[in-house]
DNA sequence: ATGGCCAATTTTATTGGA
């Protein structure tokens, strides 16, 4: 069973990328992030065409994410259902093939100090919630554009980035809670070694000079450890006119 | 080779992404 996440940076920009992916790899699962559109812009139509349902939660110009799966979801959830803030559609599940399948766009937090930065950590204090609430259901699967490098052989010039949202120690401090959550980081299991990343920024000739991060994600429940085979970065899905930004992180399981 | 930002909207600038 081959699983993947992958932020598209809007799903009508990548619509033709999208479908040659799902053709090359014919993934079991995919977790979308960044469709930037409202359901009624979402291409169900060629995608069912495809093989694919999907269960969406959709938004127009921001965020906005997605399961797809060849068999139909079940049992699909938006947001944390906790009584706060679900204004930003970050967060989708459903119960594929004897999984809980979560979709996630943790907030970017654009500046340690801005007012952004607070709700990126209250939204991934509110993700490690959601996580426990998990616990007694269907293994979950946790596929997404977590905004946070993990460690430092996650980034090619930590220098640069130390100080960043994606790297401060307390998005990293917030990274390892869901880890005690109960959650395990299915490309760390494979890919002990560094220089594997998963976004590189469009400018400054980044990803020819593989100045990247890693900080897409799929993490699994402990009972599925034993089944993951392997994991992946799609890297040449970043190569070529009009890529996204990030690339495809895949994790098989058996 | 993998190449010097991109996408959506508020559109001929601005905002957000990371």
């Amino acid at each position: 069973m081959k699983i993947a996440t992958w932020n598209v940076n809007s799903v009508k920009a990548r619509r033709e990328r999208l479908l040659a992916f799902l053709s090359r790899h014919a993934p079991d699962v995919v977790c979308l992030q960044e469709l930037k559109t409202e359901e009624k812009g979402f291409p169900y139509e060629e995608l069912r065409a495809a093989g694919y349902f999907a269960a969406v939660l959709g938004q127009k110009t921001y965020n906005g994410v997605a399961v797809l799966s060849r068999e139909e979801p079940a049992d699909v959830s938006t947001g944390f259902g906790d009584g706060g803030d679900e204004s930003q559609a970050r967060l989708v599940a459903a119960t594929v093939g004897g999984l809980r399948v979560a979709s996630a766009y943790i907030p970017n937090g654009k500046e340690v100090g801005s007012e952004k930065w607070p709700y990126k950590l209250e939204w991934l204090a509110r993700l490690a919630a959601w996580v426990e609430r998990q616990a007694g259901g269907p293994p979950l699967v946790l596929g997404g554009d977590f905004n946070i490098a993990p460690e430092e052989r996650d980034v090619a010039s930590p220098a640069t980035w130390a100080d960043s949202v994606l790297c401060h120690p307390e998005v990293r401090a917030a990274w390892e809670r869901i880890i005690a959550a109960g959650l395990v980081d299915s490309f760390r299991l494979h890919h002990p070694e560094g220089g594997l990343y998963s976004w590189w920024d469009y400018r400054m000739l980044a990803f020819p000079k593989n100045d990247g991060l890693r900080i897409d994600h799929v993490l699994l429940a402990p009972a599925l450890v034993p089944r993951c085979t392997g994991a992946f970065i799609d890297r040449d899905e970043r190569k070529g006119k009009l890529p996204s930004d990030h690339a495809p992180v895949f994790a098989e399981l058996s």
